[in-house]
DNA sequence: CCACTTCCTGACCGATCGGTTGACATCTGG
DNA sequence: CCAGATGTCAACCGATCGGTCAGGAAGTGG
């Protein structure tokens, strides 16, 4: 029989956070709520993360260090080829993160008040401006925004869906907002 | 000089709370918050109000009833001039009521699992079924998703256009992404 | 056996929240 | 002039929140 070490309980307390505050919103989740998920104390919550933000900030720096990637990684492309990559990468990024992704989205407007969460503002910002292409008219920002806002609805909405079902769709849906034609197959 | 009356504070408050709620959400605005927007205290809203549930309530309560005016209107069409009308209308709503619209955007984790608001929750479900149209394959209702909160979440990041501009990008990315074809304008 | 670290806890603290209450000031109709 | 309705407020209440603290249980190395 293993021990049961620190490192478990802390992963413990970051899925059920997780969890609890993707569906029940992050102000909606109290510490102590999170400890009774997982049958600790809450003071055992805040023994291994410093305060509820920390633990909101290391839920989320995994997506947000995705997307950060993704981002410096498309720069470099030019424009439309820059548009495809982001969707496919942003989609990817969505699905695999969801709950975190879902978090960001109900909690928008906390994040971007607090100075410490203001860099996850900038890296959606250079998101939608990169999907929405060269020409910055009011539709191609409209659809941008529709497309990155949307996904992350869709994504935590159908999460019934197996990915290699609902990414092809979510992928369909935000070529086409975005005025795209879609990459012919072969044959 | 007019009186001033009891319905003017009333008003006061729920054009301050739409406010408030809209941009630093339901769970994120107190009671004393409101008050001191419009320079009353707690008291008084708490007189004007049963609680701030009720004033959650009536802020929302016209949009609600658009909503239901609209999904009454489209359900006796056949469903492709349901799909557009429903986009049109819910366009124009989300226009009218944009604070409102973002109140329940944010929010949705709470109003879903209170009692008191979970005909909100059905009306969204019947609109996405709408928009989805007959054929409920995956990448419909993602697309119907996609629009239903991406139209919300463009409206209230775009304030800054006109209506006359930001309805028509609205409903032409809409159109894109549900794989509608545009409406060909004569000649 | 003992000092030390790791992990966990109940009890507590100050702040804030939604909501109540009793009093006061102002107006209104008779 | 007065009785009652209306509107407003400071003070208060109980609950909940994030966070602190002192200490105990249990393993570990010397």
């Amino acid at each position: 029989m293993v021990r049961r070490t620190g490192a478990d309980t802390r992963q413990e307390i970051l899925n059920a956070a997780t969890r609890l505050f993707s569906d029940y919103g992050y102000r909606g989740t109290s510490l102590a709520d999170i400890a009774h998920e997982i049958g600790y104390s809450k003071a055992s919550v805040l023994y291994h993360f410093a305060s509820k933000e920390a633990l909101l900030a290391e839920l989320i720096a995994p997506a947000a260090a995705d997307l950060q990637a993704l981002l410096a990684r498309v720069s470099a492309l030019p424009s439309e080829q820059a548009r495809r990559s982001a969707i496919e990468g942003y989609t990817d990024l969505t699905v695999t993160y969801k709950e975190a992704v879902a978090v960001l989205q109900t909690e928008e407007p906390l994040l971007l008040q607090d100075p410490h969460f203001h860099a996850i503002g900038v890296l959606y910002e250079r998101l939608v401006q990169v999907l929405q292409g060269e020409d910055p008219n009011a539709e191609a920002r409209v659809a941008a925004i529709m497309v990155v806002v949307g996904t992350a609805a869709a994504c935590t909405e159908r999460s019934d869906l197996p990915p290699e079902q609902l990414k092809p769709a979510l992928v369909a849906v935000a070529l086409r907002a975005l005025d795209l034609p879609a990459d012919s197959p072969p044959g």
